[in-house]
DNA sequence: CGCGTCATTGACCGCAGTCAAAATAAGTGG
DNA sequence: CCACTTATTTTGACTGCGGTCAATGACGCG
């Protein structure tokens, strides 16, 4: 029951988010090119370790998250798997130029994306100048994301890692920074987020443990948080909070 | 005479390059568009250390990186500074959207940038749909470096970035990877480098005299390297050679 | 109940961060 | 051109974090 499966078209407008980034696409795009749209793309649910692009092949398919997660990740020559990137809901996986892949793309959950064909949305772009403008700011603002997390990898110490992907979790699971009390679950396996991290499972669990020990968190199960001490966490990834709102 | 100089602007025109992204873009706008964009914007020096835009605060200006390298930077609560991206000749700096910089934009060589109002690159991206999509298409190149940026920094060991940095000062410096007698210049001190790397100045110094005990590369001076081993060098930074004709 | 998977814990060790000092380079003024 | 200062690079000794290997424990499933 959790094979891929391609729903009929009239469905992909039933299942497209109603706010977020990929909605406001979607509006930008006139009434014609919007059922072109609709016609031509796809829902697809895919299950976790599926592979939606090959290392060096060349993808005709692009497409949007809309639940769970992908990641770039990379086969290093000793056989270690190290994951670049995460893709998140409203991120979009393939490239839109021709060319080879770079990374390989893998659902590290059950995921929905919304696919559709590379020339189909390059010829889009070429008629929707709005929506141009829109991809622009978000992959303006993924680029920025990306080089957060270089800072963050750059942080030599794991727990410093670790603290701030809670961090990163608290910021788009809740939004909002003050309330705690529901917890939050990281989505993915530990030695995934080992690789994301650029660690290694145990000291992954080291890291946890010192922060539950600290009384920062609470450890509900190995993928699955709650947070006691938000001031602490922020403080123990080294970033400083920018309450907004 | 090493002070931020404004050229008039008629000298802006030539100092334009004659190739690349930026030529390319250029030459995307209409004649309208672009007589308009040499009007508005300036060629400026700036000196090494030169602060572009401060983390944190509105930047009225964006700009392109003619020559030399800027660095994005940021300062940690501890008081230390890690650079989380270079930008090289053809990359742009600044925010297109509104808000607030995220990084601190700083010289580390001396630099020379073509400079403009975002709101005039704004408005000019809105008139010029095929201007827009050579960027988009270019943002979409930073950010796959970034993340390529990001698999380096997780490689735990040092003389595996430096390998890596030295490689990508290869492919960017000489273009061929076949002739290697010619020099290549680092641009950024040993301390800028280590900011870079996420490391320290002495362990880069361990670092690179260890690749010279390997007969890998010779060291010329502190900043300027001559690679003796290409593949040898390629193998230890971890990357696979993918020997573009 | 037995097996396989995954998280945890422990022991060991190598790499790199840290502190400190020596060596080299670069600049300054006489 | 040389004596002197200052900055940068290099080398050394020490320590700690985290990677590695291995064993134990917890959990789910047949």
């Amino acid at each position: 029951m959790l094979r891929t499966a391609t729903h009929p078209n009239w469905d992909v407008e039933f299942f497209l988010p109603q706010e977020g980034y990929l909605a406001e696409l979607v509006e930008a795009f006139s009434a014609e090119t919007r059922s072109q749209f609709l016609q031509m793309s796809q829902i697809r649910t895919v299950r976790a370790r599926t592979v939606l692009a090959v290392d060096g092949q060349e993808a005709a398919e692009i497409g949007f998250v809309l639940s769970g997660i992908l990641a770039m990740s990379k086969h290093l020559p000793d056989g270690r798997v190290s994951i670049a990137g995460l893709l998140l809901p409203n991120d979009m996986y393939g490239r839109i130029s021709s060319g080879p892949s770079q990374h390989q793309v893998e659902a590290l959950s059950e995921t929905h994306v919304l696919s559709f064909k590379r020339s189909l949305f390059q010829s889009l772009l070429l008629k929707e100048p709005d929506a141009t403008q829109l991809l622009l700011a978000h992959v303006l603002d993924e680029l920025e994301a990306a080089r957060e997390w270089t800072l963050l990898l750059n942080g030599s110490r794991v727990v410093q890692r670790v603290a701030s992907f809670l961090v990163l979790l608290v910021r788009r699971s809740g939004g909002h920074l003050a309330s705690l009390p529901e917890p939050v679950q990281a989505g993915l396996s530990r030695e995934d987020l080992a690789s994301y991290l650029g660690t290694r499972p145990e000291s992954l669990s080291r890291a946890f443990h010192e922060l539950a020990d600290k009384k920062i968190i609470r450890i509900l199960d190995p993928s699955e948080f709650e947070i006691l001490d938000l001031q602490a966490l922020l403080d123990v990834s080294g970033q400083d909070l920018i309450t907004s709102e």
